[in-house]
DNA sequence: ATTACACATTGACAAACTTCAATGTGTGCT
DNA sequence: AGCACACATTGAAGTTTGTCAATGTGTAAT
């Protein structure tokens, strides 16, 4: 079952809301991490004005994190299972953009109060 | 810092910036955990129809959750830490609600796409 | 081919997390 | 006072997570 799938599912039936739990509190996992929530924030930055689809490589996060490559590399292996990046290859290089199916299932999530 | 001030924050204030990250990561991890996410469910479900403001005790949430009573009282810690839930003590019994003041944030913050 | 670069994977280690048994604290009843 | 109940705290065990050094893989240039 996809990640987005659950979203659209019946609720009430205990076995969509497991398994709708387990995927949420992985989206939630990869969100509570400073570094994570600091990438998240910069591809949101370098999204906004830019054409279509450009991205950022991970070799600029690495500089960004002050992180070393095998631990972005880590993280950004969380984001993509998690949904909210897209990682698209190009040459060398990786490209990540934000994928909006993480971002609306937590929102869904949120949506409580 | 309140958790809360955070959200009036001029965002693009370096200093402010790496305070709501920290609260943000604190509130995402919040909801992170099955367990947690699970009672959240519970007392937003209870909270609907229900008059005013009546709240789930601590140990209706044991049953719900089946774990036992400290790691209950561990995770609705959390939860308060992280303003998602609001705890009230009546008699022999807290009485949880939740709090929107964390999910407003978490909400805030997942503006990104 | 060889070199250089970008990224992934593995292994290891310290820190943090989840959980529970045991114990402590406070409240209300008899 | 004494007891029972609800919750908090402490201490400990097992698991997960974040991090990096070392190494592997694939791509593009010389």
């Amino acid at each position: 079952m996809s990640l987005t799938s659950t979203l659209v599912s019946d609720t009430r039936d205990p076995h969509f809301v497991n398994a709708a739990l387990e995927d949420l509190s992985g989206v939630f996992k990869a969100l509570s991490d400073p570094a994570r929530l600091k990438i998240l924030r910069l591809l949101a930055d370098s999204a906004a004005g830019k054409c279509c689809m450009e991205g950022v490589c991970g070799c600029d996060l690495e500089t960004v994190t002050q992180l070393s490559q095998p631990t972005v590399s880590h993280h950004m292996k969380l984001l993509v299972f998690a949904q909210l990046v897209s990682a698209e290859k190009r040459g060398k290089w990786m490209f990540y953009t934000l994928n909006p199916d993480g971002f609306a299932l937590a929102r869904a999530a949120l949506e409580l109060t």
